[in-house]
DNA sequence: ACTGGACTCTCCCCTGGGGGGAGACAGCAC
DNA sequence: GTGCTGTCTCCCCCCAGGGGAGAGTCCAGT
């Protein structure tokens, strides 16, 4: 007789998946074997599971989790599935892009390890802001950051303020213990804010800041922080508090990136000398 | 007094790096604190480390292995450095590139799930052949197959022999226990043939095959795999060894890929039947 | 019917790059 | 002295399996 199902061993021969992974995918409920013997344990394919293997064998191979794979499988139509595929796709369009950009800037910092930019010192008095703060991981920083800003531009022209002073952010700030990273945008305000959903009225502290300006896109941000690290180094000042950031141009009215501007501030104890 | 050195916490907010991952770096040797407190185990950075802790941020951002970020801080001189980063970029463009291809075959799969292909019964006598075994793992076969193809192609040749059959190759083998793939790519041979390294004069065993051929690039090749398996179910039919391609297109003279052809041979018991 | 070899089973530990948290010290301001 | 926060080490967790141990199964040959 012919057997109609297969052995995990024909099936991973016949699919180009491994044993090992087929095991896997049993266990996550990915691929079901048709049918298992109940004495001895072995798994039975049939042949028609074949060309569906090959398809998770395909996602897998673009690095797709094994969850979003059984989405895209049990997706009730083409479109929601097209949709699901489109999304990885341009995923990996977006960590390319970055990849290369960020490529760029190494090249840069490796080539010109110390660049010196002009540092200047400043003192920010006590701030009346509208803020939003959240714990955010360092690698969704960068969009937690667009969204909120936009949010804060959003809410204070709709209340009818003005802003009165430079768009901001604070990063690290301790006051939350862990090692969690606190991260705060704000907009200074005057008095009339309305805190509305995660939005806050808040007062930032007094700081002496000596401050790297840097031009462009982010990408290049390391190079101003290495000059502002080299410059507090020679002056022996320590950190003394959190990094505050202040962005000049509102980035959602101005979409040339080459003309964004990040002023980095490096708290430091205030002395009054400098020699 | 000033402390001419930061704590852990201060040179996580300056560098943008956790805690976790600054304790990560010194255990595995990538980034060493400049001190560490004999007493209580504090460490204790620098401020001329901040530059190279972005650096090495940069890098981990474009996900290369810690291993790697070592050795492009440690390289001799630029150009060692650049070739290292050159190399990662490639990998990342592969990566993408090979993600297009195989979202478009994707498509292809989902869209036409059940694609009828002509059949053909082939029965194939004893083999003598030059051949490459080897254990691959399934995702490098693609880079072993035209390397092992290569090798043949050029050893053959310039023993003056000429080839008396196609070029192929069998996956799946089962000759070694475990569940390593194993792989041997060949090249029949008449008598003559002098085995050199790692290449071995041997016998294919007879089999009976059913065959769909598949023309293009490898990338759309699951569509056939898929039309075979949707026949071998329809007839009955059991695996009955490892699959065994054929290439009648020798990609090193042809290098436009739409005239490559690749035959896939599934093993079937002989029969003689054919309803 | 028996034997040997190939095949498969489950179970456990391992990878990389940290994240999350527990419990114990350390340092600093009041 | 008394909190509070920061930091230490240690342990378990993530994904997608890989590697191997030890035991049970299947099948072909005798």
């Amino acid at each position: 007789m012919r057997p109609s199902t297969l052995s995990i061993g024909d099936f991973s021969r016949a699919t180009h998946l491994s044993v090992k992974a087929l095991r896997y995918y049993h266990e996550s409920g990915l691929l079901e074997p048709a049918e298992i013997d109940q004495h001895s344990g072995y798994r039975r394919y049939e042949v028609e599971q074949i060309p569906v293997a090959h398809i998770i064998r395909r996602f897998r191979d673009l690095d797709m989790p094994v969850e979003a794979v059984r989405a895209v499988l049990h997706a009730a139509d083409p479109t929601e599935r097209n949709e699901l595929i489109g999304a990885h796709l341009r995923r990996l369009e977006d960590e390319y892009g970055r990849a290369q950009r960020a490529i760029a800037s190494l090249r840069d910092l490796l080539e010109h390890p110390s660049t010196d930019l002009p540092v200047e010192h400043r003192s920010i008095p006590t701030t009346q802001v509208a803020s939003v703060t959240a714990d955010v991981r360092r690698a969704d920083i960068g969009v937690w950051h667009q969204g909120a800003l936009a949010e804060l531009y959003a809410t204070v022209a709709a209340q009818g303020l003005a802003t009165t002073g430079l768009a901001g952010g604070q990063f690290g700030d301790g006051l939350f213990s862990g090692d969690g990273d606190t991260a705060t945008m704000f907009l200074p305000v005057g008095a009339g804010f309305e805190p509305i959903g995660r939005l806050e009225l808040s007062a930032l502290p007094a700081v002496d800041l000596a401050v790297v300006a840097h031009v462009g896109e982010e990408d290049g941000i390391d190079r101003a922080y290495g000059a502002l690290a080299a410059y507090v180094a020679r002056h022996a000042l320590a950190l003394a508090g959190p990094i505050r950031e202040f962005y000049p141009v509102n980035r959602h009215q101005t979409q040339d990136a080459t003309y964004w501007r990040t002023e980095i501030g490096w708290p430091i104890l205030a002395t009054g000398q400098e020699d």
